[in-house]
DNA sequence: ACCTGAACACCGTTCAAGT
DNA sequence: ACCTGAACACCGTTCAAGT
């Protein structure tokens, strides 16, 4: 297979990779970490997918022995929540904001969150693995921050992230699964126009064809930010 | 293993159980068919979840050698997203609403969707294997007609229908994960507040501990409709 | 402390037959 | 047409060692 390989960390190393096919360079390979392993772990997903992950084949690009992997990580399902916190890391934004800045404020967290997972199009299908990573929490918690700031009671605070979480994460879900084949969704609403007397609403409104998947998402959070906040800007229509 | 076992279709008859251990009654089981295997399977994977469903005791269930199921079935990925619709199905409502009654009959489309799932915790799990069997096409179908009804225009009908479907995903595979362990749950919010420091919004509003998913899931699903639908109940606050 | 290969248990699926 | 067992390829993980 040998796909990518990129090297993982800038650098570019201009030195080696003369084309020894025949053992692995002795001397490259950095010691395993618990944080090469997590880093090559994802560059497996984007490359193969979930089903790609396979723990010989993430040692194999690591240059380990096939069970190295264990003294570090303990089981497949562990590196699964490592690879999932990692890529939802947020770096935050420039902390530039006037209190009114809220609403700015999480649209852009949450449209980066979406925009996060899909650049890891398998993350999405990793979610309903429960594992609340650092990364998650930090995200959760700037969300809070951001929504209380804006006047959210802290009495509906709950429902507000919630709220806000599920519409994130369905999006994106639905947006990773559906987007992964053209050709699928065409043949869909192809066998969709065949079954056309049963389903006329969708056939005419080319559900599976015409979905502008970013401006619904956009539309759908404003809707939902102006019932959860108080004030300002609600009843926009 | 032998857990369940339980009888599939009523009847809880009352002949034979006569203990005989040695082999299957020879007579007993009615003949494989696809609709006893996906029935069975989804008893099987509500019994053992996910990661219990396998091929070989699928077909034990069934009374059947391991791989007549493959005459039926093609592959196990198949078999998924058979079970996946199958629990999707929806009877409509008693067809007895005035047009103004369209925010109800949304409400209750949406709510019943999200149970149905619920009664199922792994469909959640599988619904980002995109499959639009005709069950989901049938709710989509519906969906669109009460929007269309309710006065939603053509060209914002998709924003409509994915925006309300993001929803309920996002709030369905939310809750079908956060709620398979309520130790867990409270063994992370320990967590949390272990690092209070990091995480204190969310220490606070005690997210993991006082959500109340179904009121949550409720108020932002007004929320959207509101946003959604012209006139009408709008600007409620 | 860190890494390893051999071996085990298990699982989806192919295949060549059976009726 | 429908079902079957033997067999194959593969994969996560245990274990007893190696350094």
């Amino acid at each position: 297979m040998a796909a990518k390989h990129s090297d993982t960390r800038g650098k570019r190393s201009q030195r080696q990779y003369v084309p020894v096919q025949s053992a692995q360079p002795p001397h490259a390979d950095p010691p395993l970490s618990l944080e090469r392993i997590v880093t090559t772990a994802v560059e497996l997903l984007d490359a193969e997918g979930v089903d790609g992950l396979k723990m010989r084949r993430l040692a194999d690009r690591l240059g380990a022995g096939a069970m190295s992997l264990y003294w570090h990580v303990g089981s497949k399902e562990e590196v699964f929540d490592l690879a999932l916190d990692l890529v939802i890391e947020y770096s935050g934004r420039p902390q530039v904001f006037e209190p009114e800045d809220w609403r700015d404020e999480a649209v852009h967290l949450l449209q980066d969150w979406r925009a996060s997972m899909l650049r890891h199009p398998w993350s999405a299908s990793l979610l309903s693995r429960r594992a609340l990573g650092p990364n998650i929490l930090n995200r959760l918690e700037l969300l809070g921050k951001i929504l209380s700031r804006a006047g959210v009671a802290d009495a509906d605070l709950n429902v507000a992230i919630w709220s806000l979480w599920n519409y994130v994460m369905g999006a994106t879900i639905t947006r990773a699964s559906f987007d992964l084949s053209e050709d699928d969704r065409t043949a869909a609403q192809q066998r969709i126009t065949r079954l056309s007397e049963h389903y006329p609403t969708i056939e005419r409104s080319r559900l599976l064809l015409d979905s502008d998947w970013d401006g619904a998402f956009r539309k759908g959070l404003d809707f939902l930010l102006d019932g959860l906040a108080p004030g300002q800007k609600s009843c926009s229509r």
